[in-house]
RNA sequence: GAGGUUGUAGCUCAGUCGGUUAGAGCGUCGGUUUGUGGUUCCGAAGGUCGGGGGUUCGAGACCCCUCAUCCUCCCCA
């Protein structure tokens, strides 16, 4: 015998579980309708081609590959296989790979369809993502995002609305959070400053821990990555300013910087007459590994429970520039749904009543009001009441038993009597009252 | 990719220095004499101690390998 297993990082999801990641989707769904995005699905596989190379070098090592069906040795480099280079070998025993998120896939989507698509295309998704990573706490090889995309336009307008989206989405779902935004115009304007433009991604993974490893750690981790010391005194003194705005002298000569200033300023600006109800706070140090950022950078973080960020996203000029049709600007946000449930479950701020799935439950003593209790059910259902009849008739103390522990608000109880007088006699499970009543009065009351 | 943690009943975990037939709580099932559950009482089922190898008269415990798990780093949602 084989013990079940499933695979690391993966999970099931319970009625219970699923009732609450729907609660989620639900909340998020009815945000993005508002703001006029339109739903998208995509394949959980794209061609291999599709994915590498727009995530950087860590996220090209962390996508699912797909064996080639069939006897995909022949098709193998030879030379490959002999000197055991993975990298090399995988190219040709593997076309096709899991998604990695929704963005690649939304712009690959607009490529191929952007005849029939009316711009700015906005859209939302929501679907697995899969990442080859090591699983830890908030952290699943399989788990869904909700995203929000436009493309075909670079108006500031929707980076405003994103953030609009996110402090609206959860406001609703009553989580306060954090909504750090940044430009990835400010960080190449940095490196410009500091005279180490060419070393602009060092400079972004080494700042990005700030709030991890102090200002002390980020020196040591500019320092092991090369940059010189003139340069990191430039870096710490822009890390210490207070906002954005004080940041335009020491832009003077990056173009670059005052533009991600300019756009910041414009987004903020938009703003300012339309109060938010989450904090959003300009963050100098906000850097975001996926390498197709180019604007305004996002990323959300629960204000009072211990997670990494919930939610992501930015601008990105040019996805669609490596799939053959360049000048299409795209700006999205991603929630990561997967963390907020379980900072909504750490917190315990899912609704109480969304493990209720039946209304009530019809209870029998024998035979006869069994069959009018499935008469009775399919009556009550007509009259749209969401309802269960226990499967046998007999002792009432199973019957009960099973109720409560489904979690079912009222029981009818069916017997001699209900059937004389044509009624139901229904319990309420949590009050401990009871009432008779016909079939339509009950299907009125319950409703 | 690097480092560490933990694997014993369905679940959460005890199990002393290596010593007889491996325990508890919760859950499950049955009963408490047949029209009322979430409370009490009684009873039962349920274990290849993750898997393989080794040391030993003797291994749940010690050693090696392996698999799984959770956590930390890297990176990220």
């Amino acid at each position: 015998m084989q013990k079940p297993s499933i695979p690391e990082g993966t999970r099931d999801f319970g009625p219970e579980q699923v009732r609450k990641r729907s609660y989620i989707f639900d909340t998020v769904r009815s945000v993005f309708v508002k703001f006029g995005f339109q739903p998208l699905e995509t394949p959980a596989m794209e061609n291999l081609g599709t994915l590498t190379g727009k995530y950087g070098e860590e996220g090209d090592k962390l996508l699912f590959k797909i064996l080639n069906n069939g006897d995909f040795l022949v098709g193998a480099d030879p030379e490959a296989l002999a000197s055991k280079n993975s990298t090399k070998l995988t190219a040709t025993i593997a076309k096709r790979g899991l998604r990695y998120d929704l963005t690649v896939p939304f712009a690959r989507y607009v490529v191929m369809n952007r005849g029939t698509l009316s711009f700015p295309f906005k859209r939302y998704q929501i679907q697995p993502v899969w990442r080859a990573d090591r699983p830890q706490r908030g952290r699943y090889r399989e788990f869904f995002q909700c995203d929000v995309d436009v493309i075909g336009s670079d108006s500031l307008l929707y980076e405003a609305e994103l953030v609009q989206i996110y402090d609206e989405a959860f406001a609703n779902m009553k989580l306060p959070v954090v909504i750090k935004i940044n430009n990835r115009k400010v960080l190449f304007g940095i490196a410009e400053a500091a005279g180490i433009a060419d070393q602009f991604t060092n400079m972004t993974v080494a700042i990005d821990k700030l709030d991890k490893v102090g200002i002390e750690g980020v020196r040591k981790e500019l320092n092991e990555r090369g940059v010189p010391d003139t340069a990191i005194a430039v870096i710490e003194k822009i890390l210490k300013t207070p906002d954005f705005q004080s940041l335009k002298p020491i832009f003077a000569n990056s173009e670059t910087g005052l533009k991600g200033l300019e756009e910041l300023e414009r987004v903020f600006q938009l703003l300012s007459k339309s109060p938010l109800r989450n904090e959003l706070k300009f963050d100098v140090t906000l850097a975001r590994g996926l390498s197709y950022y180019t604007g305004c950078i996002f990323e959300v973080s629960a204000k009072d429970y211990q997670m990494g960020s919930i939610g992501g996203g930015g601008r990105y000029a040019d996805l669609t520039g490596v799939f053959g049709v360049p000048g299409l600007s795209g700006v999205g946000v991603s929630f990561g749904a997967d963390r907020i449930y379980d900072v909504l479950e750490g917190l315990n701020l899912f609704p109480e009543n969304i493990s209720e799935s039946v209304k009530i439950m019809l209870a029998s003593f024998d035979e006869p009001a069994f069959e009018y209790a499935f008469q009775c059910a399919t009556e009550l259902r007509a009259a749209g009441v969401s309802v269960e009849v226990y499967p046998e008739p007999g002792k009432l103390k199973k019957q009960f038993e099973y109720a409560a522990k489904r979690g079912i608000p009222f029981v009818a109880i069916i017997g001699e009597r209900e059937m004389e007088s044509k009624t139901l006699t229904v319990k309420d499970q949590k009050s401990g009252e009871q009432w008779s009543a016909n079939v339509g009065e009950v299907a009125k009351r319950l409703a």
